[in-house]
DNA sequence: ACTGAAACTTCTGACGT
DNA sequence: ACGTCAGAAGTTTCAGT
């Protein structure tokens, strides 16, 4: 699918603010309505727009820790990645987990409400799993930024 | 703001999809469309929805990379901190930053096209800050999750 | 390819329960 | 607090250039 500048300058606007409709986009990108409707559902049709999310503050609904957590598995292979993965993918404070190259195995983004239901996801879940090395967790104390964002700059013409 | 199992419930659904319409939203809730619209607005004014975002598919944009970079610096306090927060805000393929406890100082995601893109991130620009003393990057290899969804289930009522 | 207007869907405020 | 209804707003399809 090939991208134009409109159709940058719609990711862009789409991807800080989601709920803007046709006619704002419209005026942002200097194009109609109509024609912004049809290239967004193109957009959303070419799976280049995934969905669209409501971002909530998590420190207004309590949920006070974020936490960084590296993991090391004893073994690989077979099943025990995949194993973990489907674990992972049940676990609701887990926002987000990867593998990775380097020293851990796995960086995992994890939310909690207080420090003690993080110690309770760590030490009566995580660290009772066999296949677990090593765990190390950093917390978060500042957000410097968190947007998600990504940089269309220098994609088509 | 006290929130009760309605509120809870329509928070769930919009963080998972933002575009769902008022319509939808009572179907799932077992609300009025009109019951939902005022409670968005609601949720909306008093900040717990900050804003919706469109999700896009960063691989079919070329963004084939995705790394984290965990960092050291030379100095603290002063403002050398704050100098290298705002410099991070200007850096377009940084999409969220985290100073943190542990070993290193910051932890960021940097999306980038590929490797010679990151590549020119890292030694172009990031190595090239005299405050920077230590920086070790981990490749993302692959996404087990990435929903960013919170976990709703021992909130309110 | 884009625009403009018509048909349709969704939103939202007033009112009643 | 919630639901119903009607007017307002936004979306989308279609014809035209």
């Amino acid at each position: 699918m090939p991208l134009d500048r409109y159709d940058r300058q719609i990711l862009d606007a789409l991807q800080r603010d989601g709920a803007l409709t046709n006619a704002q986009l419209s005026e942002r990108v200097n194009l109609s309505a109509s024609q912004c409707s049809r290239r967004r559902a193109a957009l959303e049709a070419a799976g280049v727009i995934e969905g669209y999310r409501a971002k909530l503050d998590a420190g207004k609904l309590g949920l006070g820790i974020r936490v960084i957590v590296r993991v090391n598995l004893r073994t690989h292979g077979n099943s025990a990645d995949s194993d973990f993965s489907a674990w992972i993918g049940r676990q609701p404070e887990v926002l987000s987990a990867f593998s990775v190259s380097g020293d851990a195995d796995y960086v995992l983004h994890v939310r909690a409400r207080d420090l003690e239901s993080f110690s309770d996801f760590l030490h009566e879940r995580l660290l009772l799993r066999p296949d677990i090395s090593q765990v190390r967790s950093d917390f978060v104390l500042q957000t410097l930024k968190d947007s998600d964002a990504l940089d269309l700059s220098d994609l088509g013409r």
